[in-house]
DNA sequence: CCTCGTCGTCGAAGCGCTTCGATTCGCGGC
DNA sequence: GCCGCGAATCGAAGCGCTTCGACGACGAGG
């Protein structure tokens, strides 16, 4: 492998040229850069990842812990995961993937190796072990999520609240006086994955708010129990025209499946919404509006902010990402 | 953040015996090993990733590529990637996550900056443009899975070819003489992925070399696919009394769902075996008998291959995984 | 014409670790 | 009693890069 050495001896100048000349800390003369980015692309230089650690006091790595429950839905969470590293690149970080295993440990070990700049944190939890440790560990980290306790952290997340409350305003908008909400697994409640918790909490407090009556039933992914959800919903609401639902694809899909065996029609009957869906509705029968959860919306920001605490302090604060409504003609006005 | 200087002050001995110490490679006296121990442990040190990658030509990271195609399915995606990471901690790696984006270039950038000390390839495809990269760049590298040309190369993967000839093995044992195939969607063939053209190749070639009738078809991720699929089956085998599913959850289950509402008991009507899953067949209704593709049993050893390049050559070879067989009951003999 | 500021460049000092001799000490063998 | 040897330890030389202070050249201002 080529060094700065190297390059700078095929390009008559010093290294210490090379390094201004690649980094552009200091001004140098056109005529040289030229001559220098040319030994550096007949060498095929690039500058030792170890050494460039060593004397540059940083890493331009971003350690991306990413827990993966049994619960977790892989594919959204494969979606976060990728968007994490796409925005990482964008701004030339590389991403070295965490697992469970270790616990909190493969996070310390890490940082305390000065293996990484910093620390992307997906699918935070209330209670999250994760989270002491980045307080006092005191590195740039941001955390996809918003915790009870956000204190001393910079978290970005989709806005929850806002994004429940939209969707009730759609649905008044359009007539409707009685909504039915079916969520994630009680596992994902139970564990503590605090977006959903907030998603219900925000759905049932707007539509008292609205005047509304509402419901919330949780749903598996197997066919009964999302059937058991859609009958709890019916009990509660006799009159529900709306339905809600803010779960995963194969929830969703075995929902419409089971409207449609039992002769309920989309918009006809009831209009349904896809709420924070980290996938497409688009190819749905029907295809329904959607208020999209976007990896990319709230990756990029959250890596964008990583790169600033590098850069020097940010102080700590929430970012919440306000909600998109997308229609696909799945909401009508209630039939009397 | 402190360092081996530190420690040896603490310990009272020079930085080198720190090192030796910490690494073995010297022998040290029991009393001194102690004392550096502790004052290791009471200083919370760690060595210095980039010190240690500078000075010891070695950087305990692999990088793992892993395209996500569209097609690819996600959660068995995320079970390979998962499984590496793991693999790699027990000795001590830690991994580095690429994605498609950068193309074979994220390869190259983190290899020739001496960023990681080998590769791990996943999803390889026939003709990868990652390969002719890799056998140039002359480094440490394991591809899971096995290109149509594996010159110069170490590879590991399930034998797929055995795997197919065991279900056939089996249901031939169960009597039947008429097995129809089901694979993955279009695509996947498509882009030259390589298992799913194994398994069906091979099963068809040990369906004729075992003198039963045998036929394939693919299938999409929706019903109407997976219908069409079963028909032709159907069409082509009118006896057909048995059925292997090599594809994933879901067609797996919309399949099953196809076969009840069409009043097709299994196994009283029809002999079904579930292929090369990465998921558990168990809580299928029926559970399905399977050859299970299980990520650690590949993950694992491709790993320590790529330790075992790091160590010194080892020669280009292929390792293929024996499949395991397990028995649920959805076989039986076929009804005359 | 001399001085000063700017621009472009260079040499050298680390960054924290590994590793290669070299050194010291204690012990057994002759 | 001396030599030789192995065990334990140390000092120093890098590894390849960034960055700081210094220096020469050159143009502008007095």
């Amino acid at each position: 492998m080529a060094s700065i050495h190297d390059v700078a001896k095929l390009a008559g100048v010093s290294i210490s040229t090379v390094s201004y000349a690649l980094s552009g800390k200091r001004s140098i003369a056109e005529a040289t850069r030229i001559r220098v980015n040319e030994a550096v692309e007949t060498l095929g230089y690039r500058a030792h990842a170890g050494a460039r650690m060593l004397a540059g006091d940083r890493t331009n790595i971003f350690a991306l812990t990413a827990p993966l429950h049994s619960e977790t839905y892989a594919p959204a969470h494969m979606a976060f995961v990728l968007s994490v590293v796409r925005a990482a690149r964008e701004h030339d970080y590389d991403v070295l993937l965490l697992t469970q295993d270790e616990g909190a440990g493969g996070l310390r070990r890490v940082v305390t190796s000065s293996l990484v700049d910093g620390v992307i944190v997906l699918d935070v939890s209330d209670d999250d072990e994760r989270i002491d440790l980045l307080r006092s560990l005191d590195i740039p980290a941001t955390l996809v999520g918003v915790p009870r306790d956000t204190d001393g952290l910079v978290c970005v997340d989709m806005d929850f609240e806002a994004a429940a409350d939209l969707s009730l305003e759609h649905l008044a908008a359009a007539g409707h006086r009685s909504v039915g909400l079916i969520g994630h697994p009680h596992a994902i409640y139970d564990r503590g994955s605090n977006f959903p918790r907030r998603f219900r909490d925000a759905f049932l407090a707007a539509g008292a708010e609205r005047g509304m009556d509402v419901a919330f039933e949780m749903a598996d992914r197997d066919g009964p129990s999302v059937r058991a959800a859609l009958d709890g919903l019916a009990g509660a609401l006799p009159g529900m025209t709306g339905l809600v639902m803010h779960s995963d694809e194969s929830v969703q899909t075995t929902a419409l499946g089971i409207l449609r065996d039992r002769g309920i029609s989309v918009p006809g009957d009831l209009s349904v919404l896809s709420a924070c869906s980290s996938f497409s509705t688009e190819h749905f029968e029907p295809p329904l509006d959607t208020i999209p959860l976007v990896p990319d919306d709230t990756c990029f920001p959250a890596v964008a902010l990583a790169i600033r605490q590098v850069g020097g302090k940010v102080p700590p604060h929430v970012e919440l990402v306000p909600p998109r409504y997308i229609e696909r003609g799945s909401i009508a006005a209630p039939v009397a």
